[in-house]
DNA sequence: CAACTATGTAAGAGGGCTATCACTTGTTAA
DNA sequence: TTAACAAGTGATAGCCCTCTTACATAGTTG
């Protein structure tokens, strides 16, 4: 064949963008630098020029991706924390917020998800919004990456809409919300910050990022 | 007199330190290095190495006087949110903030005026927890920069268990999680997430921040 | 005023990174 | 088979950065 095993590397285009992941995981966009990307695949300095005109065409490439992957971690563990409601704009009748039934308390669960898995997903691959929407990104045409993080946000979006937000425009400040508190604790970890009082374990934080979005969704005002 | 117009350049040690905040304002921790800040107060670029031995020890300093400062900002703004309680584990009675009860409420909105107030400061100097506690700077030894980040730690921690709180252990996690929640809206900002759908104020965004720390305080367990 | 000390400069070694260029090698197709 | 093309290499220019060294200068102090 000639498309998945191609020329003298092997799609080294995808290899650089598995690469980064690599990279951006072990030190942040600090370390990443399509030298060091080069290095790690043994590869020359110049090849990954080859496929990228410059290093944010690299990174934009890694943004789309990461947006995608990110993407499909949320919707997994949303699935996971509650049943898929049949239709996302949720036309279930008005039922009480108690224990659980199935309509508006399953979709803040799902909604909740999505803090512990942005934790997850950025922990493990260090690619999180400050990659995905890295202001040397604002200049790059890059049609994919546009199409990924539109896809992402829609996703977002749909999820807050399910729960009894008034409006989709009252669901856009309450994503916003939750985004924020799941990057700052992912932020926050990945700079050490809860390594002070001893070493904390990935999934007790994700838990606490879990719970802080459960406390926002539940603070949101209801028609 | 000798102490306050020193020597050649006239206190070139606490220049460096606000020059730094400048540049962190302007381009973040990405941006900064030696070199910058000697370059924009227009002295060689050895001088800064008479007064910090490397980079990371300038680094330190300047996070020191973030830690110093932030704190500062956040005591005034805690002040200005509510009745500042003669002890600092309440025993206060009326004088209310508006509509709410004098004793937790307004340690309540003590509390979630810290977000903010780190917004604010942040937006502003460009020198948050990502400046404060970074990584680089574990290995330097700076007992300025311990002492600062601990009184900013203690001071936080207080107006946590000046809300109803059961204990001082379950204010590391509210504490925590209010960081974060302003972390990540800070940390957003600053990357133009949120000039997405048209630029928003720096206002508008603080306040929203608030709100969402109000929203961790309520979720809270209460005794 | 003469040593001493503190502070600054000029120059540069050494290193990493981005990006380019001429060249080589493997693949496809006329 | 051979021309054309795709993909990778080695070398290098140019930039910026950290940090060092030798030297210059300005206050301090006996």
């Amino acid at each position: 064949m000639s498309r998945d095993r191609a020329y003298h590397h092997g799609d080294l285009r995808a290899a650089l963008i598995t690469a980064s992941f690599e990279l951006l995981a072990e030190g942040g966009l600090r370390r990443f630098s399509v030298a060091a990307v080069a290095r790690r695949l043994g590869v020359s300095s110049a090849a990954p020029y080859r496929h990228f005109p410059d290093r944010d065409h690299l990174l934009s490439a890694v943004s789309g991706a990461a947006a995608h992957d990110l993407r499909a971690a949320i919707l997994k563990a949303a699935v996971a924390a509650g049943p898929p409601a049949p239709d996302d704009l949720g036309a279930t009748d008005p039922a009480a917020a108690g224990s659980a039934p199935a309509g508006p308390a399953a979709a803040a669960d799902r909604l909740a998800a999505v803090a512990g898995a942005y934790f997850r997903y950025v922990v493990a691959t260090g690619a999180g919004f400050h990659v995905i929407y890295a202001p040397e990104l604002y200049a790059v045409a890059d049609e994919n990456r546009r199409e990924q993080t539109r896809a992402l946000m829609d996703t977002l979006l749909d999820l807050a809409t399910a729960t009894d937000v008034p409006s989709y425009r009252q669901a856009v400040p309450l994503v916003e919300a939750i985004i924020a508190v799941a990057h700052g604790y992912t932020s926050l970890f990945a700079d050490g910050f809860f390594a002070r009082g001893g070493p904390q374990a990935v999934e007790t934080v994700a838990a606490r990022a879990t719970e802080a979005a459960r406390a926002l969704i539940r603070a949101e005002p209801r028609p």
